[in-house]
RNA sequence: CGGGGCAUGGCGCAGUCUGGUAGCGCACCUGGUUUGGGACCAGGGGGUCGCAAGUUCGAAUCUUGCUGCCCCGACCA
C-alpha cells in the first residue's frame, strides 16, 4: 500500500521534471489533474470543527502534523503564495523593502529589550549543543531593531519601513480552527523606522491605506477597527477584521463601512495628507471590537445603522514609538546634530489564516468559492469523457489557448464520472468551470460555469475563451497583476 | 492554565457496559459492464485496536500509569 503510494509520487514527480526540460520557457507543469496531487476527502475528519478547516482538509490543501502545525499540499502552498505575493505587492507599492530574518534567534537580543522574561511559555525556547539559549521567534521587533541600529545612522535615511514573510512560532496554550489559529504560522510583519513621533504617524497611516488596498485585492470587507495595544506597547493601533458568523470577536461599527471603496492603484503614498485623509474616511465612524467597545459612543448611532456581527482578524498594526529603540539604542543623528531614538511601529497580516479567513468568508454547502485573486487555479477544465476522442482533442486545444491567455486552468483528465468531477471543482471552488461533453461538442458547443453564482451557460468554445479572457483583463486592469 | 471528551485500516464509524482473538460504509487494487451531478457486479489488499505495565487460560474490551488529539473558558496574526 504504502509502496503504491511512493511509487504513484515519484512518477508525479519524475513526470514533471520531465516537461520541465522539454519545454524550458513554460512558467510552470502542466496541471493536469491526473499528475497532481490532490488528495481529497468526502467525509471531513471529526476534529475538523470550523468549515474553513473542514473543507481545507476535505480540499487537500493542509494536513495536521501536530496540533496547531500543518504541512501545506500543493493546492494550499498555492493559495497561500497567491495571498502573500498580493500582500508583498501591497507592502512594495507602499514603499515597505522586503528582507528575510531567521526564524532562530538569539535569546541574547530579547534579554536587551527586556521580553525575554516578560513573553513567557509561549515563546518557544530552544537550547543549541553549545548551551546557548535560543528561540523560535515569535516576532521580530528585537531583531529589526538590531538591523536598524547596526547600518542606519542618519535622519536622511529615514523614513525607513523594513518588513518580511517568514514562519512564526507561538506555542498557544489552545491551538484550535486548523490554520486559523496555529502554533506555527506564516507572517508578514512589517516595521517603520522615523525620526519623530509625527513621522511615524505618517508611517502607520501608509501601512493602514496598504492594508486596505490589500485586503480589498483579497476579495473581502475588512473593517478597520480601534483596538488595545496589548503587550507590545503604544497609543495607536488598529485591528483589520473581515464579518463572519464564525469570528472569534464581537464587533460593533457602523454600517457606513460596508459601502467605503478602499483606494484604488494609483494612491500616492508620497503625499501625506492624501494618505492622512484616507485614514480620516475609514476611521470617521464608529468601529471597535468588544475589547475595547464603547457602549455609550455606540448607542448614538441610529439602531438601523448598527452592525454588530462576529470579525476575523487579519491584520493588526501598532504605534509603540520608542519601546523597542530606546532599550536597544536604535538611534540616528537628526539635523541638529543630536542623537535621536527613533519612533517605530509594526504591522502584521497573517497570510496563513487569511487562506482560511477567505474560505470562512467565502464557501457555501458544496465547498469552497475563491475570491478571483487568491484562487488555486483560474479554471477547472473538466472533460466528460475522457477517452472520447473529440472531446479529449477540445480539452487540449482549450488547455493551451487559456495558457496562452494567461490563464491559470486545472484539468481534470481523470477518468471519473461527471457528478464526481463537478463535486470536486465546487469542493475546490475555482472561479470558472469550463465543461466539455461529446453531448455538447455535437452542438459545438461547451459549458461555462461561474462557481459563485451558480450559472452556467452553453456557448461555443470561441465565446467560452472571449469570456474568460475578458475576465482575465477585466482582473489584470483592477489589480495591476 | 481550569473544565469536559476522544484515541479501532487513509477518512467516517460499530464493537468496550457483559473478556473468547476485529467488523461496516467510503477510499484503494484487479476484471467486467457503465459514463452530463459523487455508478454497478465479482474478486482482492491493508489494522501490533495510541503506548507501557498489570489481572486472566485468554484483553480492543477490566485495572494502573503515560502520550497524543479535540471541544468550552481565560490569552493571541
Amino acid at each position: 500500500m504504502r509502496g503504491l503510494v511512493l511509487r504513484k509520487r515519484m512518477r508525479f514527480v519524475l513526470r514533471n521534471s520531465n516537461i520541465g526540460r522539454i519545454c524550458p520557457f513554460r512558467p510552470g507543469p502542466f496541471m493536469h489533474l491526473s499528475k497532481y496531487f490532490l488528495p481529497v476527502l468526502k467525509e471531513a475528519p471529526r476534529e475538523a470543527e470550523i468549515v474553513s478547516h473542514q473543507l481545507m482538509l476535505r480540499a487537500g490543501m493542509i494536513r495536521q502534523q501536530s496540533a496547531g502545525i500543518y504541512s501545506w499540499l500543493p493546492l494550499g502552498l498555492k493559495v497561500l503564495r497567491k495571498v502573500e505575493q498580493i500582500v508583498r505587492e501591497e507592502q512594495n507599492r507602499a514603499g515597505a523593502v522586503e528582507v528575510l530574518m531567521p526564524t532562530i534567534q538569539s535569546a541574547d537580543l530579547w534579554r536587551e529589550s527586556g521580553r525575554y522574561d516578560d513573553y513567557g511559555k509561549e515563546m518557544l525556547r530552544i537550547t543549541d549543543r553549545h548551551e546557548r539559549d535560543m528561540l523560535f521567534g515569535p516576532t521580530n521587533e528585537e531583531m529589526i531593531t538590531d538591523i536598524f541600529r547596526s547600518y542606519v545612522r542618519s535622519y536622511k535615511d529615514l523614513p525607513l519601513n523594513l518588513y518580511h514573510i517568514q514562519w512564526k512560532f507561538r506555542d498557544e496554550v489552545r491551538p484550535r480552527f486548523g490554520v486559523m489559529r496555529g502554533r506555527e504560522f506564516l507572517m508578514k510583519d512589517a516595521y517603520s523606522f522615523d525620526l519623530d513621533e509625527a513621522g511615524a504617524r505618517t508611517a502607520y497611516y501608509r501601512m493602514f491605506v496598504s492594508y486596505l488596498r490589500t485586503f480589498d485585492r483579497l476579495g473581502v470587507k475588512a473593517i478597520p477597527m480601534r483596538a488595545d495595544t496589548g503587550p507590545i506597547g503604544g497609543d495607536l493601533s488598529h485591528e483589520f477584521l473581515i464579518l463572519a458568523d464564525t469570528g472569534e470577536s464581537e464587533v460593533f461599527c457602523h454600517k457606513s463601512y460596508l459601502d467605503l471603496q478602499a483606494p484604488d492603484a494609483g494612491v500616492d503614498y508620497g503625499n501625506d495628507d492624501l494618505i492622512a485623509g484616507i485614514v480620516g474616511d475609514w476611521t470617521a465612524a464608529y468601529a471597535g471590537t468588544d475589547e475595547v467597545h464603547d457602549e455609550a459612543e455606540w448607542m448614538k448611532i441610529p439602531a438601523d445603522e448598527r452592525v454588530n456581527a462576529r470579525g476575523i482578524e487579519i491584520g493588526h498594526i501598532f504605534n509603540f514609538g520608542t519601546k523597542y529603540s530606546e532599550p536597544m539604542g536604535a538611534k540616528v543623528t537628526g539635523p541638529d546634530g543630536k542623537d535621536h531614538v527613533v519612533h517605530m511601529g509594526s504591522y502584521g497580516i497573517g497570510p496563513s489564516r487569511v487562506v482560511a479567513a477567505l474560505i470562512e468568508a467565502g464557501h457555501d454547502e458544496n465547498g469552497i468559492v475563491w475570491p478571483a485573486s487568491a484562487a488555486p487555479f483560474d479554471v477547472g477544465l473538466i472533460n466528460l469523457r475522457q477517452g472520447d476522442e473529440a472531446t479529449d482533442a477540445a480539452c487540449a486545444d482549450l488547455y493551451s489557448q487559456m495558457q496562452n491567455a494567461g490563464l491559470d486552468p486545472l484539468y481534470d483528465d481523470t477518468d471519473n464520472r461527471a457528478g464526481g468531477k463537478f463535486a470536486l471543482a465546487d469542493l475546490i471552488g475555482l472561479p470558472w468551470q469550463l465543461i466539455v461533453g461529446p453531448r455538447g461538442l455535437k452542438a459545438g458547443e461547451v459549458e461555462l460555469k461561474n462557481r459563485a453564482s451558480g450559472e452556467r451557460e452553453s456557448l461555443t468554445m470561441e465565446a467560452a475563451m472571449n469570456r474568460l479572457t475578458a475576465w482575465r483583463s477585466q482582473m489584470k486592469a483592477r489589480y495591476g497583476g
